[in-house]
DNA sequence: ACAAAAGTAGACTAAATGGTTTATTAAATA
DNA sequence: TATTTAATAAACCATTTAGTCTACTTTTGT
Protein backbone atom coordinates (compact mmCIF):
# COMPACT_ATOMS: atom_id res chain seq x y z
CA UNK A 1 0.00 0.00 0.00
CA UNK A 2 1.61 3.28 -1.05
CA UNK A 3 1.16 6.40 0.39
CA UNK A 4 -1.60 8.01 -1.50
CA UNK A 5 -3.74 4.55 -0.17
CA UNK A 6 -2.05 4.50 2.73
CA UNK A 7 -3.55 8.13 3.42
CA UNK A 8 -7.14 7.17 1.46
CA UNK A 9 -7.31 4.60 4.16
CA UNK A 10 -6.65 6.08 7.00
CA UNK A 11 -9.50 8.92 5.90
CA UNK A 12 -12.23 6.57 5.73
CA UNK A 13 -11.44 4.94 9.43
CA UNK A 14 -11.23 8.33 11.04
CA UNK A 15 -14.27 9.58 9.24
CA UNK A 16 -16.40 6.02 9.73
CA UNK A 17 -16.41 6.96 13.71
CA UNK A 18 -17.34 10.34 13.48
CA UNK A 19 -19.60 9.24 10.58
CA UNK A 20 -21.48 6.42 13.21
CA UNK A 21 -21.45 8.61 16.19
CA UNK A 22 -22.97 11.85 14.40
CA UNK A 23 -24.01 10.64 11.43
CA UNK A 24 -23.71 10.73 7.88
CA UNK A 25 -25.55 14.45 7.55
CA UNK A 26 -24.73 15.58 10.50
CA UNK A 27 -20.40 15.45 9.95
CA UNK A 28 -19.17 17.78 7.45
CA UNK A 29 -16.45 17.39 5.78
CA UNK A 30 -14.24 19.76 7.33
CA UNK A 31 -15.07 17.94 10.57
CA UNK A 32 -13.62 14.60 8.47
CA UNK A 33 -10.16 16.70 7.99
CA UNK A 34 -9.86 17.66 11.39
CA UNK A 35 -9.74 14.24 12.28
CA UNK A 36 -7.52 13.09 9.11
CA UNK A 37 -4.98 15.50 9.66
CA UNK A 38 -5.65 16.65 6.02
CA UNK A 39 -6.84 19.28 3.97
CA UNK A 40 -9.60 19.81 1.22
CA UNK A 41 -7.17 19.64 -1.30
CA UNK A 42 -5.98 15.99 -0.11
CA UNK A 43 -9.25 15.03 0.47
CA UNK A 44 -10.57 15.66 -3.01
CA UNK A 45 -7.85 13.81 -4.49
CA UNK A 46 -8.73 10.69 -3.24
CA UNK A 47 -12.96 11.14 -3.00
CA UNK A 48 -14.87 12.95 -5.54
CA UNK A 49 -17.52 13.70 -2.91
CA UNK A 50 -18.25 13.48 0.71
CA UNK A 51 -21.09 10.51 -0.40
CA UNK A 52 -18.20 8.45 -1.45
CA UNK A 53 -16.18 8.42 1.26
CA UNK A 54 -19.42 7.93 2.94
CA UNK A 55 -19.90 4.43 1.02
CA UNK A 56 -16.46 3.49 1.85
CA UNK A 57 -16.57 4.48 4.95
CA UNK A 58 -19.76 1.99 5.67
CA UNK A 59 -17.93 -0.42 3.78
CA UNK A 60 -15.04 -0.09 6.27
CA UNK A 61 -17.54 -0.84 9.26
CA UNK A 62 -19.36 -3.27 7.89
CA UNK A 63 -16.04 -5.12 6.78
CA UNK A 64 -15.00 -5.38 10.08
CA UNK A 65 -18.21 -6.39 11.31
CA UNK A 66 -18.25 -9.26 9.38
CA UNK A 67 -14.64 -10.75 9.54
CA UNK A 68 -15.56 -10.40 13.51
CA UNK A 69 -18.85 -12.58 13.14
CA UNK A 70 -16.62 -15.12 11.06
CA UNK A 71 -13.90 -15.25 13.45
CA UNK A 72 -16.34 -15.73 16.34
CA UNK A 73 -17.56 -18.51 14.15
CA UNK A 74 -14.50 -20.10 13.15
CA UNK A 75 -13.04 -20.13 16.49
CA UNK A 76 -16.10 -22.58 17.95
CA UNK A 77 -16.80 -25.95 16.37
CA UNK A 78 -20.97 -26.61 17.47
CA UNK A 79 -23.72 -25.20 16.63
CA UNK A 80 -24.81 -23.85 20.68
CA UNK A 81 -21.15 -22.63 21.14
CA UNK A 82 -21.34 -20.75 17.88
CA UNK A 83 -24.13 -19.43 18.13
CA UNK A 84 -23.89 -18.23 22.23
CA UNK A 85 -20.12 -16.75 20.95
CA UNK A 86 -21.91 -14.69 18.44
CA UNK A 87 -24.62 -13.33 20.95
CA UNK A 88 -21.46 -12.53 23.86
CA UNK A 89 -20.21 -10.50 21.08
CA UNK A 90 -22.93 -8.03 21.45
CA UNK A 91 -23.29 -8.33 25.12
CA UNK A 92 -22.34 -5.06 25.60
CA UNK A 93 -24.17 -2.38 23.62
CA UNK A 94 -22.77 0.63 25.79
CA UNK A 95 -18.92 -0.18 24.95
CA UNK A 96 -19.61 -1.48 21.36
CA UNK A 97 -16.93 -2.93 19.16
CA UNK A 98 -17.31 0.11 17.40
CA UNK A 99 -17.24 3.48 19.03
CA UNK A 100 -21.16 4.97 18.63
CA UNK A 101 -22.86 1.95 18.48
CA UNK A 102 -23.84 -0.46 15.97
CA UNK A 103 -23.45 0.82 12.30
CA UNK A 104 -26.82 -1.18 11.47
CA UNK A 105 -28.92 0.52 13.04
CA UNK A 106 -27.36 4.00 13.03
CA UNK A 107 -26.61 3.52 9.43
CA UNK A 108 -30.36 2.18 8.29
CA UNK A 109 -32.43 4.62 10.50
CA UNK A 110 -30.20 7.49 8.64
CA UNK A 111 -30.23 6.07 5.04
CA UNK A 112 -33.51 4.36 4.62
CA UNK A 113 -35.20 7.43 3.15
CA UNK A 114 -32.66 9.29 1.93
CA UNK A 115 -29.39 7.10 0.65
CA UNK A 116 -30.56 3.93 -1.21
CA UNK A 117 -26.82 3.06 -1.83
CA UNK A 118 -26.03 2.47 1.38
CA UNK A 119 -29.60 1.20 2.85
CA UNK A 120 -28.42 -1.69 -0.06
CA UNK A 121 -25.17 -2.50 1.99
CA UNK A 122 -26.89 -2.62 5.40
CA UNK A 123 -29.39 -4.96 4.10
CA UNK A 124 -26.82 -7.67 2.45
CA UNK A 125 -24.93 -7.47 5.59
CA UNK A 126 -28.29 -8.27 7.51
CA UNK A 127 -29.48 -10.63 4.99
CA UNK A 128 -26.17 -12.52 5.20
CA UNK A 129 -26.23 -12.72 9.06
CA UNK A 130 -29.16 -14.16 8.98
CA UNK A 131 -28.30 -16.74 6.52
CA UNK A 132 -25.10 -17.33 8.43
CA UNK A 133 -26.38 -18.20 11.31
CA UNK A 134 -30.04 -20.01 9.59
CA UNK A 135 -26.59 -22.24 8.32
CA UNK A 136 -25.21 -22.97 11.38
CA UNK A 137 -28.36 -24.16 13.22
CA UNK A 138 -29.15 -26.52 10.03
CA UNK A 139 -25.79 -28.00 10.42
CA UNK A 140 -26.18 -28.64 13.96
CA UNK A 141 -29.33 -30.07 12.86
CA UNK A 142 -28.02 -32.49 10.39
CA UNK A 143 -25.07 -33.51 12.72
CA UNK A 144 -27.73 -34.25 15.54
CA UNK A 145 -26.47 -31.65 17.75
CA UNK A 146 -29.96 -30.01 17.68
CA UNK A 147 -33.47 -31.04 17.37
CA UNK A 148 -35.50 -30.71 14.20
CA UNK A 149 -38.07 -29.05 16.09
CA UNK A 150 -36.17 -26.10 15.98
CA UNK A 151 -36.93 -23.36 12.89
CA UNK A 152 -33.81 -22.65 12.05
CA UNK A 153 -34.95 -19.26 9.24
CA UNK A 154 -37.26 -18.00 12.17
CA UNK A 155 -34.89 -18.37 15.43
CA UNK A 156 -32.14 -16.58 13.14
CA UNK A 157 -34.25 -13.87 12.53
CA UNK A 158 -35.40 -13.40 15.76
CA UNK A 159 -31.82 -13.21 16.87
CA UNK A 160 -30.83 -10.93 14.61
CA UNK A 161 -33.79 -9.04 15.34
CA UNK A 162 -33.45 -9.33 19.04
CA UNK A 163 -29.42 -8.28 18.76
CA UNK A 164 -30.33 -4.95 16.78
CA UNK A 165 -33.01 -4.48 19.50
CA UNK A 166 -30.91 -4.81 22.30
CA UNK A 167 -28.10 -2.33 20.74
CA UNK A 168 -31.28 0.42 20.32
CA UNK A 169 -33.03 -0.33 23.58
CA UNK A 170 -29.53 -0.62 25.81
CA UNK A 171 -27.78 3.08 24.75
CA UNK A 172 -31.66 4.45 24.65
CA UNK A 173 -31.95 3.22 28.45
CA UNK A 174 -27.87 3.75 29.05
CA UNK A 175 -28.17 0.26 30.79
CA UNK A 176 -27.01 -3.66 29.42
CA UNK A 177 -29.85 -5.10 30.99
CA UNK A 178 -31.85 -4.96 28.17
CA UNK A 179 -29.70 -7.04 25.93
CA UNK A 180 -28.23 -9.38 29.09
CA UNK A 181 -31.75 -10.40 29.76
CA UNK A 182 -32.83 -11.47 25.94
CA UNK A 183 -29.16 -13.09 25.36
CA UNK A 184 -29.87 -15.12 28.33
CA UNK A 185 -33.40 -16.34 27.29
CA UNK A 186 -32.20 -16.79 23.70
CA UNK A 187 -29.53 -19.25 24.90
CA UNK A 188 -31.81 -21.31 26.92
CA UNK A 189 -34.38 -21.38 24.12
CA UNK A 190 -31.47 -22.54 21.95
CA UNK A 191 -30.29 -25.08 25.07
CA UNK A 192 -33.85 -26.80 25.32
CA UNK A 193 -33.34 -27.78 21.12
CA UNK A 194 -29.72 -29.68 22.05
CA UNK A 195 -30.21 -33.39 21.95
CA UNK A 196 -28.53 -35.59 23.99
CA UNK A 197 -25.54 -36.80 23.27
CA UNK A 198 -24.55 -40.59 22.58
CA UNK B 1 -56.20 27.72 20.48
CA UNK B 2 -55.59 31.09 18.53
CA UNK B 3 -54.21 31.60 15.53
CA UNK B 4 -50.80 31.69 15.93
CA UNK B 5 -50.97 28.83 18.39
CA UNK B 6 -52.63 27.02 15.47
CA UNK B 7 -50.05 27.74 13.06
CA UNK B 8 -47.08 27.08 15.78
CA UNK B 9 -48.89 23.40 15.95
CA UNK B 10 -49.37 23.16 12.34
CA UNK B 11 -45.50 23.88 11.99
CA UNK B 12 -44.47 21.09 14.41
CA UNK B 13 -46.82 18.78 13.09
CA UNK B 14 -45.50 18.84 9.12
CA UNK B 15 -41.85 19.36 10.18
CA UNK B 16 -42.11 16.02 12.46
CA UNK B 17 -42.65 13.74 9.70
CA UNK B 18 -39.62 15.48 7.70
CA UNK B 19 -37.46 15.06 11.11
CA UNK B 20 -38.83 11.82 10.95
CA UNK B 21 -37.97 10.71 8.00
CA UNK B 22 -34.87 12.28 6.75
CA UNK B 23 -33.52 13.31 10.39
CA UNK B 24 -32.99 16.05 12.28
CA UNK B 25 -29.71 16.99 10.72
CA UNK B 26 -31.03 16.23 7.37
CA UNK B 27 -33.91 18.63 7.48
CA UNK B 28 -33.02 22.30 6.69
CA UNK B 29 -35.48 25.54 8.11
CA UNK B 30 -36.04 26.50 4.65
CA UNK B 31 -37.40 22.56 4.18
CA UNK B 32 -39.71 22.96 7.29
CA UNK B 33 -40.96 26.44 6.21
CA UNK B 34 -41.69 24.76 2.38
CA UNK B 35 -44.01 22.08 3.82
CA UNK B 36 -45.37 24.41 6.52
CA UNK B 37 -46.14 27.52 3.57
CA UNK B 38 -44.76 29.72 6.16
CA UNK B 39 -41.78 32.66 6.07
CA UNK B 40 -38.49 32.70 7.85
CA UNK B 41 -40.28 35.84 9.96
CA UNK B 42 -43.59 33.67 11.11
CA UNK B 43 -41.06 30.80 11.80
CA UNK B 44 -38.47 32.69 14.28
CA UNK B 45 -42.08 34.51 15.85
CA UNK B 46 -43.11 31.05 17.37
CA UNK B 47 -39.70 29.16 18.00
CA UNK B 48 -36.24 30.58 19.29
CA UNK B 49 -34.06 27.67 16.91
CA UNK B 50 -34.49 24.90 14.42
CA UNK B 51 -33.70 23.16 18.03
CA UNK B 52 -36.81 24.12 20.08
CA UNK B 53 -38.74 22.74 16.88
CA UNK B 54 -36.90 19.53 16.44
CA UNK B 55 -37.87 19.10 20.84
CA UNK B 56 -41.22 20.00 20.59
CA UNK B 57 -41.73 17.98 16.99
CA UNK B 58 -40.29 15.06 19.00
CA UNK B 59 -42.80 16.23 21.95
CA UNK B 60 -45.39 15.65 19.58
CA UNK B 61 -44.65 12.22 17.89
CA UNK B 62 -43.65 10.68 21.52
CA UNK B 63 -47.26 11.52 22.67
CA UNK B 64 -49.26 10.96 19.27
CA UNK B 65 -47.58 7.16 20.33
CA UNK B 66 -48.31 7.47 23.94
CA UNK B 67 -51.78 8.09 23.19
CA UNK B 68 -52.30 5.12 20.81
CA UNK B 69 -50.54 2.42 23.29
CA UNK B 70 -52.69 3.88 26.45
CA UNK B 71 -55.89 3.81 24.20
CA UNK B 72 -55.09 -0.11 22.93
CA UNK B 73 -54.46 -1.11 26.40
CA UNK B 74 -57.57 0.39 27.45
CA UNK B 75 -59.73 -1.46 24.84
CA UNK B 76 -59.46 -4.27 26.33
CA UNK B 77 -59.87 -6.19 29.41
CA UNK B 78 -57.68 -8.97 29.49
CA UNK B 79 -53.72 -8.79 30.16
CA UNK B 80 -53.31 -11.19 27.20
CA UNK B 81 -56.25 -9.59 24.88
CA UNK B 82 -53.88 -6.09 26.10
CA UNK B 83 -50.76 -7.58 25.05
CA UNK B 84 -51.59 -8.94 21.83
CA UNK B 85 -53.10 -5.86 21.04
CA UNK B 86 -49.88 -3.83 21.58
CA UNK B 87 -47.88 -6.06 20.00
CA UNK B 88 -50.45 -5.82 16.57
CA UNK B 89 -50.09 -2.10 16.45
CA UNK B 90 -46.22 -2.49 15.85
CA UNK B 91 -46.75 -5.32 12.87
CA UNK B 92 -46.75 -3.77 9.77
CA UNK B 93 -43.69 -1.42 9.96
CA UNK B 94 -43.45 -0.68 6.52
CA UNK B 95 -47.00 1.33 6.58
CA UNK B 96 -46.20 2.40 10.58
CA UNK B 97 -48.52 4.82 12.35
CA UNK B 98 -46.16 7.52 11.67
CA UNK B 99 -44.83 7.84 8.46
CA UNK B 100 -40.52 7.45 7.76
CA UNK B 101 -40.88 4.60 11.00
CA UNK B 102 -41.17 4.65 14.72
CA UNK B 103 -39.75 7.65 15.92
CA UNK B 104 -38.03 5.69 18.98
CA UNK B 105 -35.77 4.18 16.70
CA UNK B 106 -35.17 7.10 14.64
CA UNK B 107 -34.48 9.90 17.05
CA UNK B 108 -32.29 7.42 19.45
CA UNK B 109 -29.96 6.80 17.22
CA UNK B 110 -29.62 10.18 15.86
CA UNK B 111 -29.81 11.95 18.77
CA UNK B 112 -27.63 9.51 21.26
CA UNK B 113 -24.48 10.98 20.76
CA UNK B 114 -25.47 14.32 19.82
CA UNK B 115 -28.80 15.55 21.81
CA UNK B 116 -28.84 14.95 25.20
CA UNK B 117 -32.68 17.08 25.71
CA UNK B 118 -34.20 14.72 22.84
CA UNK B 119 -32.29 11.15 24.19
CA UNK B 120 -33.80 11.96 27.37
CA UNK B 121 -37.67 12.27 25.93
CA UNK B 122 -36.35 8.73 24.02
CA UNK B 123 -35.37 6.94 27.25
CA UNK B 124 -38.73 8.47 29.32
CA UNK B 125 -40.81 6.53 26.53
CA UNK B 126 -39.26 3.51 26.80
CA UNK B 127 -38.88 3.18 30.19
CA UNK B 128 -43.06 4.00 30.06
CA UNK B 129 -43.53 1.32 27.53
CA UNK B 130 -41.67 -1.04 29.76
CA UNK B 131 -43.55 -0.13 32.64
CA UNK B 132 -47.05 -0.18 30.94
CA UNK B 133 -46.36 -3.60 29.94
CA UNK B 134 -44.79 -4.81 33.24
CA UNK B 135 -47.99 -3.93 35.46
CA UNK B 136 -50.16 -5.43 32.86
CA UNK B 137 -48.65 -8.92 33.33
CA UNK B 138 -48.51 -8.06 37.16
CA UNK B 139 -52.25 -7.24 37.03
CA UNK B 140 -52.76 -10.47 34.94
CA UNK B 141 -50.43 -12.69 37.32
CA UNK B 142 -52.68 -10.74 40.42
CA UNK B 143 -55.77 -11.68 39.26
CA UNK B 144 -55.01 -15.12 37.80
CA UNK B 145 -55.20 -14.52 34.55
CA UNK B 146 -51.52 -15.52 34.64
CA UNK B 147 -49.18 -18.20 36.32
CA UNK B 148 -46.47 -16.41 38.32
CA UNK B 149 -44.13 -18.35 36.23
CA UNK B 150 -43.80 -14.95 34.23
CA UNK B 151 -40.88 -13.01 34.82
CA UNK B 152 -43.39 -9.48 33.96
CA UNK B 153 -40.38 -6.73 33.54
CA UNK B 154 -37.59 -9.75 31.74
CA UNK B 155 -40.85 -10.45 29.34
CA UNK B 156 -41.87 -6.46 29.14
CA UNK B 157 -38.06 -5.64 28.65
CA UNK B 158 -37.61 -8.15 25.73
CA UNK B 159 -40.93 -7.52 23.89
CA UNK B 160 -40.25 -3.48 23.77
CA UNK B 161 -36.55 -4.68 22.38
CA UNK B 162 -38.43 -7.01 20.04
CA UNK B 163 -40.51 -4.72 18.84
CA UNK B 164 -37.97 -2.10 18.26
CA UNK B 165 -35.30 -4.57 16.52
CA UNK B 166 -38.48 -5.53 14.31
CA UNK B 167 -38.99 -1.81 13.25
CA UNK B 168 -35.22 -1.90 12.37
CA UNK B 169 -35.21 -5.44 10.66
CA UNK B 170 -38.03 -4.80 8.58
CA UNK B 171 -37.25 -1.52 7.17
CA UNK B 172 -33.86 -2.78 6.41
CA UNK B 173 -35.03 -5.82 4.54
CA UNK B 174 -38.25 -4.52 3.65
CA UNK B 175 -40.51 -6.97 4.52
CA UNK B 176 -42.69 -7.89 7.17
CA UNK B 177 -41.77 -11.53 7.73
CA UNK B 178 -39.09 -10.73 10.64
CA UNK B 179 -42.16 -8.70 13.03
CA UNK B 180 -44.53 -11.20 12.38
CA UNK B 181 -42.36 -14.02 13.30
CA UNK B 182 -41.19 -12.17 16.43
CA UNK B 183 -44.67 -11.42 16.84
CA UNK B 184 -46.10 -14.67 16.72
CA UNK B 185 -43.58 -16.14 18.87
CA UNK B 186 -43.99 -13.91 21.68
CA UNK B 187 -48.00 -14.14 21.60
CA UNK B 188 -47.02 -18.06 21.93
CA UNK B 189 -44.64 -17.17 24.95
CA UNK B 190 -47.04 -15.43 26.77
CA UNK B 191 -50.25 -18.00 25.99
CA UNK B 192 -48.25 -20.60 27.41
CA UNK B 193 -48.08 -18.68 30.60
CA UNK B 194 -51.87 -18.72 30.77
CA UNK B 195 -53.51 -20.33 33.67
CA UNK B 196 -57.14 -22.40 33.01
CA UNK B 197 -60.24 -20.66 33.44
CA UNK B 198 -62.19 -22.10 36.24
C1' DA C 1 20.26 12.62 -10.10
C1' DC C 2 16.44 14.00 -12.61
C1' DA C 3 12.02 14.14 -14.76
C1' DA C 4 7.33 12.77 -14.38
C1' DA C 5 3.78 11.66 -11.51
C1' DA C 6 1.36 11.45 -7.33
C1' DG C 7 0.15 13.67 -3.12
C1' DT C 8 -0.86 17.72 -0.43
C1' DA C 9 -1.93 22.45 1.31
C1' DG C 10 -4.75 26.22 1.47
C1' DA C 11 -6.97 30.14 -0.73
C1' DC C 12 -11.12 30.50 -3.17
C1' DT C 13 -16.14 30.03 -4.81
C1' DA C 14 -21.08 29.51 -4.98
C1' DA C 15 -24.76 27.80 -2.70
C1' DA C 16 -27.05 26.59 1.51
C1' DT C 17 -27.35 27.14 6.30
C1' DG C 18 -29.49 29.10 10.72
C1' DG C 19 -30.92 33.27 12.23
C1' DT C 20 -32.14 38.80 12.33
C1' DT C 21 -34.51 42.84 11.04
C1' DT C 22 -37.82 45.81 9.19
C1' DA C 23 -42.07 46.68 7.29
C1' DT C 24 -46.69 45.19 6.58
C1' DT C 25 -50.97 42.83 7.53
C1' DA C 26 -54.36 40.62 10.33
C1' DA C 27 -56.57 39.97 14.75
C1' DA C 28 -58.08 41.06 19.26
C1' DT C 29 -59.72 44.43 22.51
C1' DA C 30 -61.21 48.93 24.45
C1' DT D 1 -64.54 51.48 15.20
C1' DA D 2 -60.00 52.86 16.75
C1' DT D 3 -55.99 51.18 18.49
C1' DT D 4 -52.84 48.26 20.07
C1' DT D 5 -50.94 43.80 19.80
C1' DA D 6 -49.83 39.57 17.49
C1' DA D 7 -48.66 37.32 13.16
C1' DT D 8 -46.44 37.23 8.92
C1' DA D 9 -43.53 38.10 4.69
C1' DA D 10 -39.38 38.87 2.64
C1' DA D 11 -35.03 41.12 2.23
C1' DC D 12 -30.88 40.66 4.57
C1' DC D 13 -26.68 38.82 7.21
C1' DA D 14 -22.80 36.00 8.84
C1' DT D 15 -21.34 31.45 8.85
C1' DT D 16 -20.86 26.97 7.19
C1' DT D 17 -21.29 23.91 3.54
C1' DA D 18 -19.45 20.92 -0.38
C1' DG D 19 -16.45 21.32 -3.83
C1' DT D 20 -12.55 23.72 -7.19
C1' DC D 21 -8.21 25.54 -8.44
C1' DT D 22 -3.50 26.64 -8.33
C1' DA D 23 0.82 26.20 -6.46
C1' DC D 24 4.04 23.53 -3.88
C1' DT D 25 6.15 19.18 -2.13
C1' DT D 26 7.12 14.53 -1.95
C1' DT D 27 7.60 9.94 -4.33
C1' DT D 28 8.81 7.09 -7.84
C1' DG D 29 10.77 5.24 -12.08
C1' DT D 30 14.62 5.78 -15.15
Amino acid sequence: MNKGEQKRQFIIEKAALLFNEKGIAGTSVDDVLEVANTSKGCFYGHFESKDELAQASVDFLLGKLTDRRNNTINKHKTAITKIYAVLDNSKNPLKSYIDGGCPIVNFSTETDDTNPAIKKKIKDMVSAGIAAITNIIKDGIASGELSNAINADEFATRMMLSIEGGNVLCRVLNSTKPMQVMIKNLKEELASYALEKA
